[in-house]
DNA sequence: GCTTGAATTATTGTATACAATTTGTATACA
DNA sequence: TGTATACAAATTGTATACAATAATTCAAGC
């Protein structure tokens, strides 16, 4: 009954890579061997090889001695991020429009309609996890090798920063979001069109968006009620 | 008189760098887990690690079921390559401009002397690696823990790609190399000004440099020989 | 009361034994 | 002669035992 050990190492790493984009595992938090080779019927060995794959691919940080943690998410990185963004996705959809496969359109056709389904069904977690996969989609596309790795590393925090600072929305769906979906609607069109600047000016966009929501998350809308005012 | 295993670890993985830097291990071929824990003192458990370490660098590839190899070299790399080294390396040398320290840029001028100590000895894989190594410290300056993964695996192919399309000079020093270590120089220069866009530039110089070396391999001169004719 | 330091405990790192998979080889058959 | 299949050998993956290292506790001294 029990699954082949190959198959319990994967479940184990998709499980932390779900974890660490929703933030249900927090930067920082370390990971404890045995509790996890004991929950995932896995001996040290192969968990531990689990544990540096993903160091290798930036979901968490290996440190000589006191084990595995998941990877930070500082202030500085923040800065890092928002520098780095633009250029990398603005490439990676300049060179999606370029060399994407008809196989590969439909894939990220797929995305994005559970990216919309994830949308109505207000389950923030989902919606992360959708879009993560539709950005996903487009580096494979780009298939350059050497950018990809400085994408992976972004769409790792791109769900956690995006986490972090998502603010519910009082009724239906936000505006930030309805932006966000038409934006990959277009993204979608330019790729299919095979127009490389129209890809990577919708990346540009889709970051001023994400700087926004940042924004206005850190420096909320002034309450419209005078000052003293009792509720 | 045995060092500790953690010295062997990383003595085994510096090993395993510099041989794949320099191509005395050629890309695609496969590394031999009983031979190397034999050679290096260390059991399996701490090879394999070594080996996923290199894999999450890219210098290896780990195959499931067959063991590690050598990160492939294609054509298709090649291309690749050119595309996204002037982005990257232009991305690193502005930001190190914008933010290296003093001690940094000290460890940069270290780099470039030893490079140019390479120069006269005529060892073109010490140069090689010296050159490697100036680069890995700029990189260290940017210190963009988005951009820098990317630019790792640019320096390894940097690196194989310098000595593939290596041709032994007949006397002296090259010419490109001139311009390089030139290049190099005025590099330090425009991040000691900090001048992003100067450093940015240079990048660009550097990169126009190393496409008419390889244009040159490809393409040689015209033997200056009328056809037939015996020597 | 706080700091220092030794002893204890817990956790991480390595080695080895065993299981599972893949690869190579030889033989049978078309 | 070429292909398929069964067996053998080699290699890779996992589990467990042991060693080394880091963290914690508790007591003694200042």
């Amino acid at each position: 009954m029990t699954k082949p050990a190959k198959d319990r190492k994967s479940v184990l790493s998709d499980h932390l890579i779900t974890q660490i984009l929703t933030m249900a595992l927090k930067p920082g938090e370390d990971l404890d061997e045995a509790a996890l080779s004991d929950a995932f019927g896995l001996s040290r060995t192969p968990l531990r090889e689990a544990f540096r794959d993903l160091a290798g691919q930036g979901y968490v940080e290996l440190r000589a001695g006191r084990g595995a943690r998941v990877s930070d998410l500082s202030y500085k990185t923040l800065h890092d991020f928002f520098l780095a963004a633009p250029m990398i996705y603005g490439a990676i959809q300049r060179l999606a429009a370029e060399n994407a496969t008809l196989a590969q359109i439909d894939l990220l056709k797929d995305a994005q309609r559970a990216f919309v389904k994830a949308l109505d069904t207000n389950d923030s977690v989902a919606r992360s996890l959708a879009n993560n996969r539709f950005h996903q989609v487009t580096g494979e596309m780009a298939g350059n090798i050497y950018i990809l790795p400085s994408f992976q590393r972004l769409l790792i925090d791109h769900a956690r920063i995006s986490v972090t600072f998502y603010r519910p929305h009082p009724a239906g769906t936000s505006e930030t979001l309805i932006k966000a979906r038409d934006q990959h609607d277009a993204m979608i069109a330019a790729i299919e069109a095979r127009d490389a600047n129209a890809a990577a000016a919708l990346a540009d966009d889709h970051w001023q968006l994400s700087r926004d929501q940042i924004q206005s998350f850190v420096m909320p809308a002034a309450l419209d009620l005078p000052m003293g005012s009792t509720s």
